[in-house]
DNA sequence: TGGGATTTGTTCGTATGTATT
DNA sequence: GAATACATACGAACAAATCCC
């Protein structure tokens, strides 16, 4: 009987199976780009980093390759997935169209309590930014989940989660080093939009801000220096 | 070394891991509706059929929870997924969103082949429904994860394929028996309309198809027969 | 309520496959 | 090209949870 803090910041108390303890704390080190792209995720090391058989590291390592934060390559292992220019193009066009039926649909009903949500949510970012915490690069990310939350959709939240891992990952990838800190003021921009439920113009911030996000990400490759259990022994915590 | 005849007909041979052979055959059988939704699917059972022990089986019912097919509730086993009305509504308020996408794309750029190959899969899926067999239910849905694979997007075919997937296993559990037997018509008025690069008729005839599919899940449950061993005996075969 | 049967969760030894020298 | 080093794939056995009578 473990408490976890789940990504959407909620506390859910069960008996939680090692390997979703393991997923949650690796997915947080790729998000805040502790683990880069390319570094290797051999099952051992993370058995042993975590204090469990390789069996719970390994279904720990296909869950994240079903998200598309890892890849695996048949008796080659799992490293942290090194999403192509091309890839990253597909990423950003599917996710303007998501984005768009987000708001979309946010603007026909907006529940009670989102406006503040969000808006808790962007002080939270403006903290973590100030902190120079490396939660700042999750939570930007974060923002465009709790959006696709408040339309209540699983399905639309599930695809979501997905498509922004994928972008957090190209961030890491392509970006500059602290690549998530310019996002804040288009958050608050497209909230006012939002509470206006004017969806032309949310429409519009929101394409200007995941076009300037792509932007970023088209600079130069960075190199890759991996030591993992050195950087899992920061992840194994349980809350956040 | 094995040969396997993968879902879209390409044949890869590869060192294909057994839990791939399970996952695909119980893919195949949850899809052609002969694994009813709310079936249960012991590991054993799985194991003991497919001729593997239950660490394979175990992982290929991991994925298939991933992909929404099967619901796994901890230490109560995987069971294939009974989804609701509203699950469903979700489902097909973010499919048309998708397939919108689709056809917009489609509209400005059609690969050299993909008229022909759309319509090569037509004509067999004419061929399983005269010959009443089980496979024109999955061809049904194969028909619209052949649109997106004619995008090139492989993010976008993964998405349009949940949700295909789900569209299935809704049809399954509300639908009348033989509910994939309607649609073709209207395929084939799809790819006219393709084949003039017409977005707009293109997407009033999606539209139109799948509402049509929608008002045709909404009808009464059905009850469930389930034993498993003997329906799965039919599936473990290799080839289609 | 209780206890036995069943099913899942996990571990670890062994086999197998890949890359490298 | 063969041997070695390394990492995954699989299965049998044990532990814990749940179900059913």
């Amino acid at each position: 009987m473990i408490k976890i803090a789940s990504d959407n910041g909620q506390v859910m108390s069960t008996n939680l199976s090692r390997s979703d303890a393991i997923y949650a704390s690796l997915r947080r080190a790729i998000l805040e780009q502790a683990l880069k792209p390319g570094t290797k995720l051999p099952e051992d090391s993370i058995g042993d980093t975590f204090g469990v058989s390789r069996t719970s590291a390994r279904n720990a390592l296909l869950r994240l390759a079903s998200d598309g934060l890892v890849e695996i390559k048949p008796n080659r292992g799992a490293a942290v997935a090194m999403p192509t220019l091309e890839e990253a193009e597909e990423v950003f066009a599917l996710r303007r169209c998501l984005e768009r039926e987000v708001i979309g649909r946010l603007c026909k009903r907006m529940p009670r309590d989102g406006i503040d949500a969000l808006i808790s949510h962007v002080r939270e970012e403006e903290r973590a930014l100030q902190a120079s915490s490396p939660r700042s690069i999750r939570l930007a990310g974060e923002f465009h989940i709790l959006l696709a939350e408040l339309t209540g959709s699983k399905l639309l939240i599930d695809f979501i989660s997905q498509i922004v891992s994928r972008s957090s990952l190209i961030l890491a990838r392509f970006g500059r080093p602290h690549s998530a800190e310019c996002g804040i003021d288009e958050h608050v921009q497209l909230i006012e939009a939002l509470k206006n439920l004017d969806a032309e113009t949310a429409m519009r911030i929101m394409d200007h801000h995941l076009h300037a996000v792509e932007d970023r990400a088209k600079v130069d490759e960075k190199d890759d220096g991996p030591d993992i259990t050195e950087i899992l022994s920061r992840y194994i915590s349980i809350s956040d």
